[in-house]
DNA sequence: TTTTCCATGTAACTCGTTACATGATTTC
DNA sequence: GAAATCATGTAACGAGTTACATGGAAAA
């Protein structure tokens, strides 16, 4: 359902083609949204027969390459998209944390080889946040949106500080 | 991947059955994992398919209903839990955030509203976060990931608020 | 007497991904 | 001459979910 939202969301704005839909969530929101290209034009397939969006007309298709899409959204779609927005702001979906798993059988490897890979990690997170500090200034709230991720990894990282900590007191013993 | 390792995890503690290791997960597990019965089943079953993990026989049968299928880690199980979990720890992966698509389009809903539904948002995280606080104090390794939802959340409540002072903002304007 | 507990599963489905196909046009 | 850009898609697969089936025993 959040693809179906971005895509309608998008549309809403501005008539788009399939391509340009995907080029802009690629460079534009590459940092908070996921949505790869055959389930972008799937959906919009989808979104077009349940009349949520229309096909624009456009007058000149481009050379040789399949003709363009351009979409615009309906009546119908910016009710769904109302809908769908506000559930979405209305519930909070907890995050898988697929890394926990690792660190509840922490003990099932030797204290320094375990460092050794949580530092690894948290490298990887490290570079995560610094990219992020240099995402070109999205304005309103985009900007929002940027800042969570941030506060995210900051807490994240922090919380990795104590693991490794843990462990390194766990060595001692 | 993640699910595997778990299993895999958890027989390596104990020889479990199938009902067993689901009441385990449900019961104790609930805060972090999220593995659905037939899943489980599924996955036991090929396990193993693959060597990972073998039936122990069993005596008793007990009563009507189908046999109990206890399994048990083996060698080769061992060592893919081991990958398993190296390669767990040693990475990052980014959890997904599909509340931050709705906040993106906070403009299309009078403040007003989108006012009331971030508070019932916020009013389920707080929610999560005091059920949090009352997990039963689970030792060693899992402490540390009851910890790490009580600060991920914490720092989802502090941007929240950010996001609501800031439509707030946009109120008086 | 109905519900809950035990203990296993199957079938159908949803959602999304990967890898591939097409084909002219422009850039290196 | 090779690769990237534009623009659409399809086919096959993977992971996981939901809803359902079975059937005796114990508890309400």
């Amino acid at each position: 359902m959040h693809r179906q939202l971005l895509l309608l969301g998008l549309l809403r704005r501005e008539d788009m083609h399939g391509y340009q839909l995907n080029e802009y969530i690629e460079r534009d929101l590459a940092f908070c949204a996921d949505v790869k290209k055959p389930t972008a034009y799937y959906l919009l397939d989808r979104l077009a027969e349940e009349g949520h969006i229309a096909e624009v007309e456009e007058g000149q298709t481009p050379g040789g390459r399949p003709p363009r899409k351009t979409y615009r959204i309906t009546p119908h779609g910016e009710r769904a998209f109302l809908a769908l927005l506000r559930e979405n702001l209305r519930v909070y979906e907890r995050p898988a944390f697929a890394g926990d798993i690792g660190v509840a059988f922490l003990d099932a490897l030797p204290p320094g080889e375990a460092l050794g890979l949580l530092g690894e990690r948290r490298a990887a997170m490290q570079r995560q946040l610094d990219e992020l500090r240099e995402v070109p200034g999205h304005g309103g709230a985009l900007r929002l949106v940027i800042e969570h991720h941030i506060i995210h990894l900051e807490a994240e990282l922090a919380w990795l500080e104590r693991v490794i900590e843990w462990l390194a007191g766990q060595t001692n013993e």
